[in-house]
DNA sequence: CATCAGCGCTCATACGTATGAGCACCTCCT
DNA sequence: AGGAGGTGCTCATACGTATGAGCGCTGATG
């Protein structure tokens, strides 16, 4: 048995050629609903003999030509999607993504092309992946898309969004004009959960460590902590909290001091320094001072520091059940949605001492 | 500015008008090459502006049905892809995928849907994914498709060869009557080496633990080693080398008292297990006995035991570029690739001492 | 015996793009 | 002046599928 030719799949004309029938009664047996077509059963076994004599499958572009549905998610990060997975940064979220895919029977796309086309190039842009490439729009490949990244071109997705295309952004990303469905880790709710607990835990006096980025979900644990500790009544006089990024050394030495008695930081890596310096000044963490993370360490580093843990997988899922009801109703095409982010006990937040 | 009503996305037709041009007009302006298609710049800028203005995107359905050319590359994986990237076991294939899709300017489609079908079902079968649901093959969706999984259907590679689709396995699996196209890891001349390495050292009577499976990849292994045993005249009476599976005490016993002075075991956790055992009868790896692994642990665990590595990475980016060419030329549907597997050295083979 | 409903299909068309063939016009050469 | 050859397009069609409209037939009903 030699390979058939490339080239020349069956179509429906041949099957129903095959089986003496119209390419329409063919079309009606294999995809057409069977109360619309009143087709009995005697026709429908001689169609389903001739596709299988001639191995039809249907082709997929046409099918998706004719009607406007594809089955097909797709997933554009502006970055290389692997690489980052490898460092836990997107893979959770892929995870989520294809456990949900699957489950509701759609295919995933990831656009990986740049927009550098080029046949045989040696590796586009090292950086940024492009959603228009010339002119053509690669997502519109897919029902829909997810969009996930850091550096997000805000052109882009406003052109997308004009256009009506149908997609999700993971995580919030304002973009003036147009109301993007976001999934949002609510860091801002969580941020404020945390100084809550620090209140609770007798601590009055704050501090603030913010990383020097300036995105959305920066700012949203700004907010939440902002708001908590002014409506908790509570003292932050750090430079982080009045918009320094990093750490001075100035406020570090009142710290030691015991100006303040607990310390909330944007990153594992702020806190990590933290805690280096502040043992350069004879201070352990927590014995002299608490520190909660308002950032996810991978599953595996966690359990050290107190923080919050951004639910990634979760979120990946709900992007796709949020991508689906767009699809399914076109009016839907607009509202986010807030994702809770749980708080994860560590080692490194105690009842204030003084 | 509110977004356009989806469902009605300018076509090129649209586009003529607007520029007061035919419809072919826009179309070789836009995709046909400048050499047939005798347009003056004058006319193209027209059609550019109005391609601006409209905001039009190529109907990427349309396209490829037109041309029988997508850009899209498929990867079927039999399992789950993330979960088991996650153990490292997809995932450097998907590494060099992505990067050789991205710098030839394809995407890349993952085939996610279960054959269960079914539009809101709870997740369908846990283990398996199927090439054919009902009628219609998934694949035919990208121009040629990579497959990879240990449990890979031949029924289905049988079938999806016989109708001419273009595709390439990541492995050795044979199918009767189909030549199809492997990207194989040369496990043969590896395990090949590792004995001459063994015997280079002096090693004269070898043994060998097998895994329980019976898979190509562990035929490989097994043809490489006994040949180069015969070749070079060594000895191995080990039970594993005949055909049991695991290990056996009784020729540990014949181990523990110096019998062997090397061997070489199919998988880390069989090698694990060995040294175990052999600990238990006071014996030592290497200095009582040296031990070679035929399987590459991730990068992280490495430096461990002698063993060879699989160029996970490499052999993703090879099977791009393999079906690439089948793309290219039809002619080239067969004939697979051997890929070399490098040894990277460990603290468990030493010279004999005796 | 005329009417009418249902059955089992077929016909025709649309979706959006790409492309071979060809038409009308102009310029240049003999 | 008449033809050759080039330019700047248009026409028509094909790709494979889905679907509304409709046609001829049969059997039942009035």
């Amino acid at each position: 048995m030699t390979a058939r030719r490339r080239g020349k799949a069956p179509s429906q004309a041949d099957v129903a050629r095959l089986a003496g029938v119209s390419q329409s009664a063919v079309s009606r047996v294999i995809s057409g609903n069977a109360a619309t077509a009143r087709i009995p059963e005697e026709t429908r076994q001689r169609v389903f003999e001739a596709v299988r004599e001639l191995g039809y499958v249907a082709n997929p572009a046409a099918r998706a030509m004719r009607k406007q549905r594809n089955n097909l998610l797709g997933v554009h990060t502006f970055e290389r999607v692997f690489p980052h997975a490898h460092e836990d940064f997107y893979f959770a979220f892929l995870l989520g993504i294809e456990e949900r895919a699957e489950e509701t029977g759609f295919d995933l796309v990831l656009f990986t092309s740049t927009g550098s086309g080029g046949s045989a190039g040696q590796g586009g842009t090292r950086g940024e992946r492009k959603i228009y490439k010339d002119g053509t729009n690669r997502l519109n490949l897919a029902d829909g898309s997810i969009l996930l990244g850091v550096s997000t071109d805000r052109g882009e997705l406003a052109r997308l969004w004009y256009e009506g295309y149908p997609f999700v952004h993971i995580g919030r990303r304002e973009v003036p004009g147009a109301e993007i469905p976001q999934i949002i880790p609510d860091y801002r709710t969580a941020s404020a959960r945390i100084v809550e607990r620090l209140s609770e835990l007798g601590h009055r006096r704050l501090g603030y460590v913010r990383e020097w980025m300036e995105m959305e979900p920066y700012e949203d644990r700004r907010t939440g902590y902002a708001e908590a500790v002014g409506r908790l009544g509570l003292t932050d006089t750090s430079p982080g909290f009045h918009g320094t990024h990093g750490i001075e050394s100035a406020w570090l030495d009142e710290v030691a001091r015991g100006a303040v008695t607990a310390v909330v930081v944007e990153s594992v890596r702020l806190a990590e320094s933290l805690r280096e310096q502040l043992a350069a000044r004879g201070r352990k963490i927590p014995d002299d001072v608490s520190v909660a993370v308002l950032e996810a360490a991978p599953a595996d580093l966690s359990g050290q520091w107190d923080s919050l843990v951004i639910p990634r997988t979760e979120i990946g899922r709900i992007a796709v059940d949020r991508l689906q009801t767009m699809l399914d109703d076109p009016d839907q095409r607009t509202g986010s949605l807030f994702v809770p982010c749980p708080l994860i006990p560590g080692t490194t937040v105690t009842e204030v001492r003084e």
